[in-house]
DNA sequence: GATGAATGAGTGTTCATTCAT
DNA sequence: GATGAATGAACACTCATTCAT
């Protein structure tokens, strides 16, 4: 089991999924980009499901060790905020991998919750998992600002992280599609780092 | 031809295509949801593809409506935003074929533009537009309060309704789930809706 | 039963099955074609096999009738040849029904044979029959030919008949094809009745 | 892309096709006669429809190369004649699998001139050009005789061409039917051959 | 490990046929 | 008789998955 064969089949199929659509990509497409053959595939994962798991699970994964790392030594609510912000930024928009991720996770969260397949239910509890903590995280963290009064206090930890969650993914998610599709949106990467960064300042913020 | 029975059907479909998503959703689905047979579905529409279609251009066009109707009796931005906002919540979450929108909107967009089928065409032209506009007359609203002073400025207007979007998009899609998993998400209809405006109130406005 | 809505329905499928081939006319193609409704084409036919049955025995049947009558006052059988000759011709080339006639009978007849629908059986055993009287009405004229020292006595009558429908059904197919495709064949109508002459002159006879 | 399965797959679908006819035979039918599964037929073919075009361009593919091969030794337009016949016999009537494409080439010719397939265009372009090719051939080997006195300069080629055919493809025809029927016809392939020649040297020739 | 030929379950779609009106 | 909406069986085709080499 090459680990690096491994890793550059998740790499294809992120690509792929991006740029067909998980249902649209065949594992014949996924293959073909990572310069294999079809069943080489089915060495290292179960299934065509299981790929995106992976796919969706490393990144996950990436992002709550990148988050606990830098969480431990921070005190501020706010610098909190800012650091899991960087984190995503580092992982979402540095390259390429990144913003294929943002489409796929768009696509795919879904759907995860409803996933049957014996084989595949530990993955699942695992993203299900993570994504959970880093759910709680920030709810936690908006928590701790509102009792500090540093953050509006008006509104529900869960909601304003839907809030704050929501157009980063949508400001990043334009991002994507403008490289992809070549489309101007009107917009550019740094036009969106400085709407989120005036999120947290005006929306989160008291 | 009768016109109930299509309205039967975009309906059964929308709720198929929520719950298991397009491409696992059956054309046997939706006719057992309709109570009709398989058949008759395409008597009334070219194929699958076009049931979602249909559903996503109605929705378009009913907001497109209700927008264009209330917007031409209002001269403020800001209630112009209020005003594009309370259609998008009559339109998504004052009923359960509402809130399977958004899962559908959430998940068929992005396919959209991919569209090839010939026959499909047109209706594809209409959805672009109708996305267009809706995406053009907020980009103009907002950039009209920047111009009155009466928006935030230092902000591009396409970002801006990037993350307002995004913002509602998360808080109904966070409404669906709740309401189909069961699930406690952290928050209510009430508490959605007072982010949002709470969200226009401090990060659109200066 | 009005009578004449049969007819109508029969004509306009001669004129569909020449068309699109049996296979690919519809029921639908034929009751527009024909000015009803879909439905009203079960009252008058079994099902789709029957009216093809219907036009095929209609057929041999309107040319068994010339045949007797004619057959009956002629002694020769190099005149009784001609006679069935010209009523070949009466029936397929006089107008668009006949040219129709010539392509579906091309198609149709291998398969008659094969049909092992119970309802349909009497049709097709009149078919067979007629088809068959047919047949051995030219071979008993090719026959009394040869006793009487007219024709060719190298050859079975069987085989010799063979080539002469052969001949007419390609010269005549022909003559349907550049009718419908516009295109030049090299050959028109007075050619082809000419070849046939030439064939029974030297070919038939001694 | 084993080439052995391809000409099995051909092999398997050309009996078929003559048995069932192109529209009621099912690509299991034909997978289930060449022993394998449903599925492999598309790794070799697009479709059904080039299924059947490719069994029809092998067959006018290896007649052309069998017949530009003779004619380039031959002067005489007689025995040019001979040897068309010769390859024909040679390809239609030595083993099942000849018998088996007279009956496909009666059903489909007539169909291809209507195919729309975007992806079939190529091989129906070869297919009406192999055909147009050996009908060209034989109408200028029919002048030619004519020119130099030898053949009936009372008709136009074309329409000598057209009974000369129509007599092979009926004559062949009936021997495919009573191998597959059983029935007796009147005549065996001895008698077909001895019909052509006599057709040759009667109508044909001067 | 690596290949890709082979499998066959699954589904969109068509259309002959039926039947309530 | 006449309609055409409704049915559902049938089949071409796709593609995830397997396995002999």
């Amino acid at each position: 089991m090459e680990d690096s064969k491994k890793i550059k089949i998740l790499e294809a199929a992120t690509k792929v999924f991006a740029k067909k659509g998980y249902q649209y990509a065949t594992i014949a497409d996924i293959a073909r980009e990572a310069g294999i053959s079809t069943g080489l595939t089915y060495t290292y994962f179960e299934n065509k499901l299981d790929v995106l798991l992976s796919i969706i699970l490393q990144f996950l994964q990436q992002l709550q060790k990148a988050n606990s790392e830098k969480l431990k030594s921070i005190d501020s609510p706010l610098e909190k905020i800012y650091a899991i912000l960087h984190n995503f930024e580092q992982l979402l928009m540095r390259n390429e991998q990144g913003l294929y991720l943002v489409r796929i996770l768009n696509e795919a969260l879904p759907h995860i919750v409803m996933i049957k397949e014996k084989s595949l239910q530990e993955k699942r509890r695992q993203i299900l998992l993570a994504n959970r903590t880093l759910i709680d995280t920030l709810d936690r963290i908006i928590a701790d600002g509102q009792k500090q009064g540093l953050f509006d206090q008006t509104l529900n930890p869960s909601v304003m992280r839907q809030v704050l969650c929501g157009a980063i993914e949508r400001v990043v998610y334009g991002l994507f599609y403008a490289t992809y599709s070549g489309d101007n949106i009107g917009y550019d990467e740094g036009d969106g780092h400085a709407a989120i960064m005036r999120l947290i300042e005006k929306f989160i913020q008291k």
